[in-house]
DNA sequence: GCAAATTAATGATTTATTCAAG
DNA sequence: CTTGAATAAATCATTAATTTGC
């Protein structure tokens, strides 16, 4: 009966859509949410630390209420259902390709010894350690890279006036909502593909003719490959 | 209106994972279904008819057992939810991007969804008048073609030998399982990422040092753009 | 095509276990 | 040995997805 693990937890989150909401008991993540926390965990960071777990948080808040206790317990339950179910496969010669789960690289540095990186309870002594501070303020664990965009790592995170968050290749990245000049900012043979399929469109100088839109995803791809 | 829809159906698609599953009743669909049938229905095509149905059921098959029925359904739920989460959006000042759905498991980290790309209703009325399906057998309803790859039109279905089927920028594409050489295959400055955000490593020559898995989604991006 | 009825997915809680201090 | 922190496993509870009947 622990209060709480370490993680503010409470604070309920009351991400009720500003709205005279009797009981929303449950924090429903927005599909762009699900997106950033796949990406982290996928990256490898599959147990973030505290102050990580803040920052995660306030990049999430940028599509909808959230508080530090939703993503700690989504990281907990994610590691938990990957674990069971690459259990459940292995005990059934699963040849079935598991998206699911592949936190397969890490940046993680320091730890060495360990040979494989194979599944979760390696992957989980590797961060074990790194979990139980409850202080290392500005400082990284140890090896843990964040793979959130730099400007998040400054204060500041309301959705910023002229900026909107898209995914390109999915990265969560800051643009301006201004017209961009797409050949500038990423280089000459290549386009935005909305991920539907969709190709943005750009005039013949290379800047976007339509906006991109806020949370949605979009892939560079090389024109002479498409 | 069990029976009708002009599927074949009740091929009670025991999706058994492959398994001696005694009894499930419904078709829980795999996530690279989802992205697939997702695919689909972003780029366009968002009432198939009969015989596009078929295919897309046979391309699915390859990720576990499907019957056409399922995937007329799956279609009919979808433009049916769509529709009214579009109404909820207008009814409410949706200022939240929205994408449309949430595809259960969250491997959904590469591909996502709409939203941008005009919703629902607009595309609807264009096919609306060609779903009873019961019927027009062979022909493309109006101006629709088929984003499925080429290979796909012929028949054989099953695990093609050597080949896999990966989602390349969203588009399912197959490959060879061999080392695949990226450059020839792709253009020159172009790299696969998965849609983690791990790059596929390759060796000097441009050829993949490690193999693809079918059913992952990766992404063809520029390497001077990252 | 819609909506009630079912079933699956998954956020949130609880319980048990492990490890390090003291 | 006891205590507290941290978390994995098991479970509960609510929401989303799919099926069914009209």
């Amino acid at each position: 009966m622990e209060d709480n693990q370490g993680q503010d937890h409470h604070s309920p989150s009351n991400h009720g859509t500003e709205r005279s909401e009797p009981v929303r008991s449950r924090w429903t993540p927005k599909p762009e949410q699900i997106l950033i926390l796949e990406s982290i965990f996928n990256s490898g960071m599959v147990n973030p630390p505290k102050n990580e777990t803040v920052r995660i948080r306030k990049l999430l808040e940028k599509f909808g209420s959230v508080g530090d206790a939703n993503v700690f317990y989504w990281f907990q339950n994610r590691r938990s259902r990957s674990r069971r179910r690459q259990r459940q496969m292995q005990a059934s010669g699963g040849t079935s390709n598991g998206f699911a789960n592949s936190p397969s690289s890490y940046l993680v540095g320091s730890s060495s010894s360990s040979g494989v990186v194979g599944e979760d309870h390696g992957v989980e002594s590797l961060f074990s350690f790194s979990n139980q501070m409850g202080f290392q303020e500005s400082e990284q664990t140890s090896g843990v890279t964040s793979i959130l965009c730099p400007s998040e790592t400054s204060s500041l995170h309301y959705q910023t006036a002229g900026f909107i968050t898209i995914f390109i290749n999915g990265v969560p990245t800051e643009v301006p909502r201004t017209p961009l000049d797409v050949k500038a900012m990423f280089g000459q043979d290549v386009m935005l593909v909305h991920s539907s399929g969709v190709p943005v469109p750009t005039n013949e100088y290379g800047f976007l003719v339509q906006i991109l839109h806020h949370g949605e995803s979009y892939f560079l791809v090389n024109i002479s490959a498409v």
